[in-house]
DNA sequence: TCCAACTTACTTACAAGTCAGTAAGTGTGC
DNA sequence: GCACACTTACTGACTTGTAAGTAAGTTGGA
């Protein structure tokens, strides 16, 4: 017993929690959410960790010793908004078939009241494209999962058996909806993303079927 | 002709080179190319102006010198980027028609080859919706053109009138594009973007056409 | 044609600020 | 009584931007 409380000497708090108090989770979803704001509105590069501490209500030192670095608590609140979303509507990965298609059409109807969330989204995935930034892995990995979700689901749905025109169309359609969230956000009157995504989709479909 | 030489003074180099010297075009170039590399590599915000300067041959306060502000060299140099490429292939808005959804094509095709290009349009794109970024209004611009253009070119190919049909055409064309390289830019050997553009312009087009 | 007056294209040095991260200490809940 | 959840205080690395100086280039006029 005290051999295993052992191996926690030395370490930072934010490697991993062994005994949190009481309100440490909230405490630490706090500074999630107020990660979220920062870096939506500033970049991850741009945003500073004392605006997040502030939102959070704490010192930058204190978020520190949660997440142990910047670059941690980034890595946390990617996989806290993923961990949000399954929570929030039924989770992405047990939606099957056509009903997963219209899942898709209304989390991007769901997101035109989520500026913040969107926002966030856009910057950091560009972000991700620069050299050894922290959540390349964490974007690179989300394409990968989703392209094969998307393309599964496309095949079940159309009855096509083509893999590289089933992974061509997850492709296209991941691709259209980041695209469109950034043109909506420059020009929010200009764009109406459900719609465009929902009509594309049913043409996507239709062809597929055809070929 | 006095006077026509009097309103420069006191101001900085950077406003208006009135009488640049024989080589400045070239090494102004040199800049412009240096922050392409650098700001693609790194985005705006982490991107540094001495490791810029170090690139193109002189020291961060040359670089202000003709720039006048970091701002001013990414506004610069995003204008330089659509200049050299008007240059380099028969300019976009003079292109009509068909041809002109075959050189998006050809542009996507080539983009393959310049990975540098690709990755500084796509972390600017990202980063431009944060707060008061300076790539803000060029990108709201590029694609509030981008898709009048798409859309006239898509009306007149395919005969179609349905004024929001077009523009929600053109949007998502344009979003593909920009969410391919994103996707292309994390798993190049994943994604072909000259092949699934190609075959959702010819999809879109022959959709346009019947509706 | 040559020269003085001026501008351009930089450099070096510095100012002023921001940032992530660390170390050491404090109080509080378990 | 001790680990946890912080705070305060500080460091060092980087930032952009400015000021002042210099060498080379340009131009108008004698």
């Amino acid at each position: 017993m005290e051999t295993a409380r052992d191996d926690t000497r030395g370490r930072p708090a934010a490697e991993r929690v062994q005994r949190p108090q009481a309100r440490t989770t909230e405490r630490r979803e706090a500074v999630l959410k107020a990660a979220m704001n920062v870096f939506g509105a500033r970049g991850y590069n741009k945003g500073a960790l004392v605006e997040v501490a502030e939102q959070a209500g704490m010192t930058h030192a204190g978020v520190l010793h949660h997440f142990g670095s910047k670059e941690g608590l980034l890595v946390a609140m990617l996989k806290y908004r993923d961990g949000e979303e399954v929570a929030g509507v039924p989770a992405r990965a047990q939606t099957e078939g056509p009903a997963f298609l219209q899942h898709l059409v209304d989390t991007v109807e769901e997101n035109t009241h989520r500026r913040g969330v969107v926002q966030a989204y856009s910057v950091l995935s560009g972000e991700s494209v620069t050299d050894g930034h922290p959540a390349h892995d964490y974007f690179q990995g989300r394409f990968h999962g989703l392209r094969a979700k998307i393309a599964g689901v496309l095949a079940e749905v159309s009855g096509s058996t083509d893999e590289q025109e089933l992974a061509d169309a997850a492709s296209a359609l991941i691709a259209m909806m980041d695209g469109l969230q950034v043109q909506w956000l420059l020009e929010p009157d200009a764009i109406d993303m459900p719609r465009i995504l929902g009509r594309t989709i049913d043409e996507l479909v239709e062809r597929l079927r055809k070929g």
